[in-house]
DNA sequence: CTAGCATTCAAACGTTCGTTTGACTCCCCC
DNA sequence: GGGGGAGTCAAACGAACGTTTGAATGCTAG
């Protein structure tokens, strides 16, 4: 029988997984000991060799755990969006985006907090199986929405609007690992650091902005 | 007599920096030994430790390097715009801001590329003493920005444009850092993927779009 | 009740880590 | 031409690393 009927079902895995979640997020991957990892989660040194291997099965867990679902979200969001054959506009294209993200940034009980900022992190390592592994996870939803812009934005030259999807990730990747260095520009601590709602409408102004900006005719292959 | 004449002054330490550099940014901090570092320098084990001290205080010599000239040219740069009472644009501002980086990027041979690379990865890393340093180093330049895009922009409210500006921020950053994202959304490698000047017209137009976004009135602190 | 399986546990494995040591080399200056 | 400081070197330090082991534990099915 593979299923379990009542008890704590993997609860042990899920510890771990929540534990190597923070922890991979304040020390990464490598500043991250076993033993620290362990400890926080309450469980044996070797659960972790026991339940997934290795560590670095453990990272890839870590991953897969939060990004299989939010692709799924994007994904789903934007076939709500093209229902009836329905062409959505940029703004709504970016909105259902960025949404799934955000909205694990509110989850601050059950670690997605910790997630995002493990994840704006990680999309700055080059390490080779890591860059690998993201990637393979976020291809089919980069696909529809690289296709929806397309349909959205016709006249848009194909090289200038992957370059203009290139920064809107950056941005959005930026804002969700590092809310904290408003700090630095403003020279003190913003109040609405959590307002979520706040968030999405500054970033989805931002964004849009910067997807329609001007096609200037300087922008050519001459340098 | 504090100066050595004519011999390679200093050599083992740049050669330390140099190598530390290029692998503090393929495997961050934590994921660099000092063997493999020292190995790939061509010193001895023992030469970081008695040039810089300890690990920790070659980590803050590889960002002074370079950071102290790059905010310098920025704020040189800022000058020369705001010269004769001259109010810059918001355009010519992000300009001045974003070039001293860019032009690091081009510089393959002496390792800026590897910098830059370096210090993307670096800003979503939350270590308190590197967020610490990072911060210090920034300060002065970013101070001197946010005033001249408060006077180039006297109508937008101060928490909506210190949010702009993180934007911004986390844009250029993930620019340096991650040009290679682009494959993933591209589904290939584009070819002028190491074209700066093309690069800065693209960047720059992004981000003065992203910039003068209109202010929508449902951006308010009720939320 | 007991055989069998999944899980947990303390202890130890060999390796690699950052750092320190003390002898050695080189070159400048008196 | 010999004393001295700066720099390099091989070797070793204790600590911490990821992983493995084999016995102990608890639960379930027969």
């Amino acid at each position: 029988m593979p299923l379990r009927a009542v008890k704590p079902q993997h609860e042990t895995r899920t510890r771990i997984l929540d534990a190597a979640e923070e922890l991979f997020m304040l020390h990464g991957f490598e500043g991250t000991s076993m033993r620290l990892l362990t400890a926080k989660a309450g469980v044996n040194l070797a659960a972790v060799n026991y339940h997934f291997g290795s560590k670095d099965a453990l990272i890839e867990a870590v991953f897969r755990r939060r990004l299989d679902p939010m692709n799924a979200a994007r994904i789903a969001e934007l076939d709500k969006l093209e229902a009836d054959g329905h062409v959505p506009s940029p703004e709504e294209i970016i909105r259902a985006f960025i949404t799934p993200g955000l909205r694990l940034t509110e989850d601050t009980k059950a670690g997605g907090r910790n997630f995002t900022r493990l994840l704006g992190r990680t999309y700055t390592e080059p390490n080779k199986v890591l860059r690998q592994l993201i990637g393979q996870l976020y291809a089919p939803a980069m696909q529809r929405y690289k296709a929806a812009l397309e349909r959205a934005l016709p006249q848009m030259p194909r090289d200038e609007l992957v370059w203009r999807m290139h920064f809107m990730f950056g941005t959005h990747a930026y804002t969700l690992a590092a809310t904290d260095t408003v700090q630095l520009i403003a020279g003190c601590k913003p109040e609405d650091r959590h307002d979520t709602r706040l968030l999405e409408e500054r970033l989805t102004a931002f964004l849009t902005a910067g997807l329609n900006a001007p096609l200037k005719t300087s922008i050519r292959k001459a340098a």
